[in-house]
Order: C-alpha cells, then structure tokens, then sequence
DNA sequence: ACCCCGATCGTA
DNA sequence: ACGATCGGGGTT
C-alpha cells in the first residue's frame, strides 16, 4: 500500500480521475476504495467552479496539486475535491463514491460521503500529500471503469469526465 | 444591498 | 418531479 505522491496528482485530470478508481482514501478514522471520480478540468471547463477565474473560493484549486478543495452546495451538502496538474492551472478530481473498508457500506455520491465521515470545510485546502490523517493510497488494482457524462451540470455535458468502477467490480469488493 | 443559482439528496 | 437551504459571486 503506496502513498500517492504530489506527482501522481500533477499529472492530467483524466489520467488522475481515472486513476484514483480502485484507489483507497484515508481520512481521520475512516478509509475506503474509491468508486466513483469526475474531472474538472480549467477555465475552459464551462462546468469548472474556476471558470470564471480566481475567486476566494477557487483560490485552492489555483494552487499546487495535492490538495484538498471542499465545497458547500446547496446549502447543505459539502462535496470533496483533490485539485490536479500543475500550481495556476485550475483543476480538480471529485470523489463521487467510496466502499468503506469497515461495513462495506457504499457511499455513492459526493453529498452522503463527506456527511458520512464529517468531511467539512474545515478540512479544506489540506496537504493530502503530507498529512498523515487525510491521504490516499494505492487500493485494489486493475479494476474496469466506465466514463460517462458528468452528473448534476447543465454545461460541459458533451465530455464523459465521470469515471465509475464497473457494477461487477463494486460487488466484488462487497464480498472482501 | 440585493438577487440568482448551484459539481445534491431524500421524499413524493 | 420537487423542495430544502445558504454561500458565492455578479450586479446595482
């Protein structure tokens, strides 16, 4: 079980949203194989929250990869976000969903996994390439992924920036 | 100061 | 299909 380091992060959205399905996400006492990723990718993204430039608020996703960019939506719901590529390129992975090693229980959606496990703005902008309670490391490997439309937006539709772990796979990690 | 709206989710 | 609920960001 490896670390994944600043430089797994700055690589391509794609490539780091696509990679982080079957990875394991650690935080405070809680873990879990990640499921479900969507990339969102600089201010030509339309559906990017940096699209329309830096603001208080988009400020981390401006930063170096490896960090932690939360969010409140609706009023109500805080979605987690692990911003990629290079310091000045605004970018981001969200965590959709997550197996949690202990019950097996399957967070599927971004609102349900950050209130599962207290995730809050305070846990915004953290080093999670250094922090030793809010981490990622390599999980299950070699698991199937399909990309579909990104869920929730009205913009940027086109691109199949959602990746999600394939049905038979999710019940594999069911059985472990 | 004001207004619109959103990377969601549970209920109907 | 719809409402809850409130902060961010643009506009006056």
């Amino acid at each position: 079980m490896k670390l994944l380091s600043r430089s797994f992060f700055q690589q391509p959205t794609l490539t780091v949203a696509r990679e982080l399905i079957g990875a394991r996400l650690h935080f405070q006492n809680h873990s879990g194989i990640i499921t479900e990723t969507e990339a969102y990718i600089g201010q030509d993204d339309p559906a990017c929250h940096a699209a329309r430039g830096l603001t208080p608020r988009t400020k981390v996703m401006f930063g170096p990869p490896g960090f932690s960019y939360v969010y409140l939506i609706y009023g109500m719901y805080h979605c987690l976000n692990i911003v990629t590529e290079t310091e000045n390129f605004p970018a981001a992975v969200l965590i959709r969903g997550v197996m949690c090693d202990n019950d097996h229980i399957h967070l599927n959606g971004p609102g349900k996994l950050c209130k599962a496990w207290g995730i809050t703005k305070k846990n915004n902008n953290t080093d999670i390439c250094l922090s030793n309670h809010f981490f990622v490391t390599t999980g299950t490997p070699s698991v199937n992924v399909l990309t579909t439309p990104r869920i929730g937006i009205k913009v940027g539709i086109k691109h199949l920036w959602r990746f999600v772990m394939s049905k038979n796979d999710i019940n594999k990690l069911l059985d472990i």
